[in-house]
DNA sequence: GAAGGCATGTAATGAGTTACATGATTAT
DNA sequence: ATAATCATGTAACTCATTACATGCCTTC
């Protein structure tokens, strides 16, 4: 009892590798980062490298054990304790503080766009418009990959961000088209 | 020209910040958190430390000119250089790498919502549409006080903010209802 | 003239990002 | 057997967050 000093606090990051961890039984940072690229890591995205300090954490405070291969490769497996458990579960109980970050350079682009000319208002509109009709059909794409296997409440947050891309490929080809209305006569498109 | 080491790297909070200045002659980091807070703060939040520290940084780069009160408040206040305005007109010009990062804790506990039980699932929800129904009225007061008079472009981002909501409430309420079918007849919901 | 809240700012800490590094494996 | 790519990890640095601090103004 050495050291009763600072309480735990536990980050975001911290229950999303927790979280991830309690579905598996032993996995390995590289395996978190797998997953995470076709998951969760679709509108929360953060560097591997969190994958890696971010188990170290929870190894040091008790809620993940960890296992070093002793072969060749030196892996290290982590295992969540039933500290673990009971502080993902108890998280989940709780009741979720909520604002949505939405960080998207677009938006703040648009969002300045007073400062910008319209040639350059139109190409970020066109350029929004493509990332997100790809993004869909990437989520799309990985939908009718998983959707007969993966866990049911993951298939639900694909489908949000699925939406969402709906929803965003909506506003930047309206946007579009109402910029490109803006067009002075003068100044005509080529392309 | 000493100290020609490492080249400037501008940050998102610096083009929010450069941004923000660029619009008006002189402000304090004080106004500047005015404003965000009944603007991009709805979506891209941060705390006002923020609009302290960064000033300071883009001061010492050159992007803005800083002129301190000598009276009793010794206000700061910022105004955007030329080497400033320059910078974020060629921002705005540059492609945007896109990746939509949305943040939303509600949503990663319904990602490991295997680990909670149905009654944690339907407060989860339950929560999270009352939630989003009241950013959702907010933005819509917010954006009838403001629709007259505020930037065009601020304003397309307030829209595509409440039509995220409006999606929100939409998905929340759908999963709710779903959840709500699915509680065993032996634990029938009070309340 | 005291109290409370708004205005304004700073310090300390740790999380997150970028960049680098190196050992396996596979393809050619 | 060499190159290329995958797998795995670490170090340095900076931004972002939290917490604190204090002056000014209003109101009673």
């Amino acid at each position: 009892m050495l050291d009763e000093a600072r309480p735990i606090v536990l980050t975001p990051t911290s229950y999303l590798v927790l979280g991830l961890i309690a579905g598996r039984d032993r996995v390995t940072s590289y395996e978190l980062k797998q997953f995470v690229a076709v998951s969760i890591g679709y509108f929360w995205p953060f560097p591997h490298s969190q994958l890696y300090a971010e188990p170290a954490r929870l190894v040091a405070v008790g809620l993940l054990a960890e296992d070093i291969e002793t072969a060749g490769r030196k892996r290290r497996y982590y295992a969540i304790t039933d500290a673990g458990r009971s502080a993902l579960t108890s998280w989940l109980e709780q009741p979720t503080e909520n604002r949505t970050e939405i960080r998207d350079l677009g938006l703040l682009k648009l969002f300045f766009a007073s400062h910008a000319g319209t040639s350059d208002r139109l190409r970020l509109a066109q350029d929004q418009l493509a990332a997100h009709e790809e993004m869909l059909k990437e989520y799309e794409e990985l939908h009718s990959r998983v959707s007969a296997l993966a866990d049911p409440w993951e298939l639900h947050t694909i489908e949000m961000g699925m939406r969402f891309e709906r929803l965003a490929v909506q506003f930047w080809s309206e946007l579009h088209r109402d910029i490109h209305g803006e067009i002075p006569r003068g100044n005509p498109l080529k392309d």
